[in-house]
RNA sequence: UCCGAAAUAGCUCAGCGGUAGAGCGGGUGGCUGUUAACCACUAGGUCGGGGGUUCGAAUCCCUCUUUCGGAGCCA
């Protein structure tokens, strides 16, 4: 008999049925036993009742173990205590494989027994919730950008040098050309298809070999990049509050069982959407002092500043125009002070951080070149990306999203590490 | 890398100088409506490794290892 899935079942109301899957749990009452069916799509409970099958059938389903993988037959009907669901009424139950003993169970677990058994793990509801959330945020960052004349232009992973020459590299031996690394953002590499298709972005894994150990980093994770050709600091800042406010939209519009599993507030989120607050990075220091951080002009937002800043803000908060110091070299100065760039990072609310980098870019040779000798940046390994300044320059900006971040705003998931199926952390690449 | 905490049954933890415990999970049995079902019985442990103090160490001290939380860096 042919699948159906179990997100479909209302549609075979008083039907006979086929659903595959797995045992998520099981009870027994005497001649009843009950199987929390999952199947990916979605879960239900099939009832086995000893009278409406022959002995052998009720006694696989009373030995069945959880995770075991089963294919149970049965007429669907609405639950006899709340109509809006439905539960299977089981004729046959045939089993594929009897699992051994689950390793993980019902009840809580640590987080270092989790992630050594992330590959059981992601079978757990909230797991099963955040990567679908993960799988709608991704989708949707493609669907706003298709919808707004973007082309993907897919960047190279392997990469002969920096894109930013602060962060640390994981470097590879490349045949007989030397040292070679895991890109750290396709950032350069798509300042180069704006010159042919106009907009475009990038959206794949990008690898950091910082140190740093927090709730917000990993080691390898995915950022979608985006470049626009005569797109300037105001209209950069723009696309990037639609596009993030198409994701939440489009995250309460499919997702509301996801977000109910994960107990998320689904009305934070509603208020998310709405106009986003746009401060200058000074008027951040100066803000983030009168409400008593120790934080100086010139420098960089801590984790307890970023929390500090939207605290009581139901939408993010763009950080605009910082100091050039502490910026990378291929922002534009601002013209109106040349001490700053017309840079923006992105706060989410509600303590989730820094979700988008973006920035208009330098597009005069002269100025870029000059900033990358004071960086002391290797120029020659830059000349690709220098032509673009000698070849047609054009006022251009971009921004990179975090996607892990975003899904952890999103899912309301206090860890990074949950928002990928396989976190790769400084201490851990198992499994 | 720095600061802090932890490591005891398959898992989550209690025990904190005097015979190793609970809940969940496993096994056996019972129950016609359970919802992390329940009830009874049952198996399961060199208390992270090494060293020390002590009549006696899971418990106190030293050391190593591993993990977790936080900071910095960033998305």
């Amino acid at each position: 008999m042919k699948q159906v899935f179990i997100k479909d079942i209302a549609k075979h109301a008083g039907q006979e049925v086929c659903l595959k899957g797995w045992v998520r749990n099981i009870r027994h009452s005497g001649k009843l036993v009950f199987i929390i069916l999952r199947d990916g799509s979605g879960e239900i409970q099939a009832i086995a009742f000893k009278p409406d099958m022959s002995e052998e059938t009720f006694e696989r389903a009373k030995r069945l173990t959880l995770e075991s993988s089963v294919v149970i037959t049965g007429v669907a009907k609405p639950h006899p205590k709340n109509e809006a669901q439905y539960e299977l009424s089981v004729s046959n139950v045939e089993v594929f494989q009897l699992a051994d003993e689950y390793p993980i169970g019902k009840k809580e677990h640590g987080p270092d027994f989790l992630l050594s058994n992330r590959h059981l793990w992601i079978r757990s509801s909230k797991q099963w919730a955040v990567l679908r959330i993960r799988h709608t945020v991704y989708f949707a960052i493609c669907e706003y950008l298709n919808n707004n004349n973007f082309f993907r232009f897919d960047s190279p992973i392997l990469t002969p040098n920096a894109c930013e020459g602060t962060t640390t590299l994981f470097e590879l031996e490349y045949f007989d050309e030397g040292q070679a690394y895991l890109s750290q953002s396709g950032q350069l590499y798509l300042e180069t298809g704006i010159m042919s298709l106009g907009r475009v972005y990038d959206f794949g894994p990008v690898f950091r070999a910082e140190r740093s150990k927090t709730r917000k980093h990993l080691t390898e994770f995915w950022m979608m990049d985006a470049e626009a050709a005569w797109v300037e600091h105001d209209e950069n800042m723009q696309i990037q509050e639609e596009l993030i406010r198409y994701v939440i939209r489009k995250v309460l519009d499919t997702c509301a069982n996801e977000l109910q599993i994960l107990e998320r507030d689904i009305d934070a989120l509603k208020a998310a959407d709405a106009p986003f607050k746009r401060m200058t990075h000074h008027d951040v220091i100066e803000y983030l002092r009168a409400k008593g951080s120790e934080i100086t002009h010139g420098s960089d937002l801590g984790a307890q500043d970023e929390v500090m800043l939207t605290e009581g803000s139901p939408v993010p908060v763009f950080v605009e125009r910082w100091p050039k110091e502490i910026k990378a070299f291929y922002m534009k100065r601002d013209p109106q002070n040349p001490d700053l760039v017309l840079g923006n990072d992105l706060i989410a609310p509600e303590g989730f951080g820094e979700i988008i980098g973006g920035s208009q870019r330098e597009d005069d040779y002269d100025l870029l070149l000059a900033r990358m000798q004071a960086e002391k940046m290797p120029i020659e390994d830059y000349r690709w990306f220098l032509d673009l300044r000698k070849y047609g320059s054009v006022p251009h900006s971009g921004f990179g999203i975090g996607l892990e971040r975003l899904v952890a705003w999103m899912s309301g998931t206090h860890h990074i590490r949950e928002t990928i199926p396989f976190p790769r952390m400084i201490y851990r690449i198992y499994p």
